[in-house]
DNA sequence: ATTGACATACCGACCGGTAGGTATTATAAA
DNA sequence: TTTATAATACCTACCGGTCGGTATGTCAAT
C-alpha cells in the first residue's frame, strides 16, 4: 500500500538517534499508519506486520486501540508539532522577520510527498475530534500550546514596539495556525505545491499588516 | 451514535423541499453518516437502517460503496458549498464589506452543533485525499471553484477601483479558503465558538489589508 | 517462584458485497 | 382491450474476509 521509508517523509523522520525499544517500534508504526488511513481505519495487523512484532507484544504495552491512539498524539505528533512549528519561531529578535523566514524556508523544506498526506494534526482533528472526546482534548491541548507559543513570541514584539498596538496576539495566533493548517489542507487535496507558495504570500501580506509603520 | 435530526444541523438541511426518491435517501443517510464518520468508517448498515431502505436497494442504486462516495461528493457536499460559501459573495457592489458582512453572518448562522462536525469537504479531504485518486479529484474540483469564484469577485471589484492593484486576486482567494477553512477545523477540535470570532476578526482585518485607500 | 516481555492460536462481530428471487411498471404486439 | 415480454426496482439470505481483542503458553531475568 506505502512504500515510503522513513526520510521519504519530513513527518515521518525519527525525532532523534536513540534505537527505538518494542514499544518505540510500535508507536512510531502505528503514527505512520494512522497519518496514511486515519485512526479508525488504522490496522492492527498492518502495524504488526511491518514491525515484525506480535499482537501479544502490542497488547502488553497498550491496552488497547484506543489507548495507542492516545500515546500517539501525546508522544509523537505533539513533539511532531512543537519541532516543526513551534521552535523554529523561537529566537528571532523580529518575530515577523521570523515568520516570513519561517514559511520560506517551508516552501524549500517540503517535498510533495510530504505534504501529499498532510498535517497528522490535522488528519486526525478532523476525523477523531467529533467521535472520540480523549481524541479531541489531545488534539487540542496541542493547538492550544502552539496558539500560545506564537501569541507569546507576538506578545513580546509588542513590548518591544514591532506590533502595532491594536493587534491581539492571540487573536493573530489562532488566525496565522489556522492559515497554515488550511493552507495545508489545499496542499494535500490539490497536490500543487504552488498552492504553499500562494498561501505563503498571503500569510507574508497578512504578516505586514500588523507590523509597526508596516510596508507593503 | 447520533440522534441529531436534519434541522438540528446546518450541513444537514435539505437542499430543497422536493420529495427524496429512494436513490436520494440513500445519498443524504450516506452524506450525513459519512460526514460524521469518515468515508471508511461510514457502515452501509447504518445507511440501510437510518433509511429502512435495503441493501438490494442500495446496490441497485450504487455500484459499490466507492460510487457511492463519489455520488455524495458530486451531488450532496458541491452543492452544499456552493450554497453556503459561493453563493452568498455574489452581488455584493463592494465584496470586501460583502465578505465581511458574510463572515460575521457566519458567526450567527453557525451554531456549535453545525461545527463540531466540521465541514463536510475538510473532512473528506483530510482522509481520502492520499487514498482514493477519484475522491482527490472531485474534491479539488469543488475547492478550485470556490477559488476561481472568490477570484472572480476580486477581480471585478480591481477593475472597479475598490481594491490595490498589487493584490493578486487568486493569490488572495487559496489565502482566504485557507482561513476559513483553517477556522473551521480550530473550532472543530476546540468546540469554541469564540474561535470562530477570533478568526473573523483576523480575516476581517486581512481583507482591509487589500482594499484601496484601506482604512484600519 | 515470580514477574516482565513477549509469542501463538483463536474468537465473535461486523464489514462490503453477491446471488437469486419477487413485485411493479413500461412497452408493445395481438 | 387484452396479453406477452421485458426492464426496473427492489428484498432476503448468505458469504468470505478482516477486524479488534483475548486466552494461554513460553522463556529469560530477578
Amino acid at each position: 500500500m506505502n512504500d515510503l521509508t522513513d526520510n521519504d517523509v519530513y513527518w515521518w523522520r525519527p525525532l532523534d538517534d536513540a534505537v527505538l525499544d518494542t514499544r518505540g517500534e510500535i508507536l512510531f508504526a502505528a503514527y505512520k499508519e494512522i497519518h496514511v488511513n486515519g485512526f479508525q481505519a488504522a490496522s492492527l495487523s498492518n502495524i504488526l506486520a511491518r514491525t515484525g512484532v506480535t499482537k501479544g507484544a502490542l497488547y502488553h504495552h497498550f491496552k488497547d486501540k484506543t489507548e495507542l491512539g492516545y500515546a500517539v498524539i501525546d508522544e509523537v505528533i505533539a513533539r511532531r508539532i512543537h519541532l516543526t512549528f513551534i521552535q523554529p519561531l523561537q529566537n528571532f529578535d523580529d518575530p515577523i522577520d521570523g515568520f516570513i523566514a519561517f514559511i520560506e524556508d517551508a516552501g524549500g523544506q517540503f517535498s510533495l510527498t510530504d505534504i501529499e498526506l498532510g498535517c497528522p494534526l490535522t488528519v486526525l482533528s478532523q476525523e477523531m475530534a467529533s467521535i472520540d472526546e480523549g481524541f479531541r482534548t489531545r488534539l487540542t491541548a496541542i493547538y492550544e500550546l502552539w496558539h500560545q507559543s506564537i501569541a507569546n513570541v507576538l506578545m513580546k514584539a509588542k513590548e518591544d514596539g514591532l506590533i502595532r498596538n491594536e493587534v491581539d496576539p492571540y487573536t493573530m495566533a489562532v488566525t496565522m495556525v489556522a492559515i497554515m493548517e488550511g493552507c495545508l489542507n489545499a496542499v494535500k487535496v490539490s497536490r500543487d505545491l504552488d498552492k504553499l507558495h500562494l498561501c505563503g504570500v498571503g500569510l507574508t501580506q497578512f504578516l505586514q499588516l500588523i507590523r509597526k509603520n508596516g510596508n507593503n
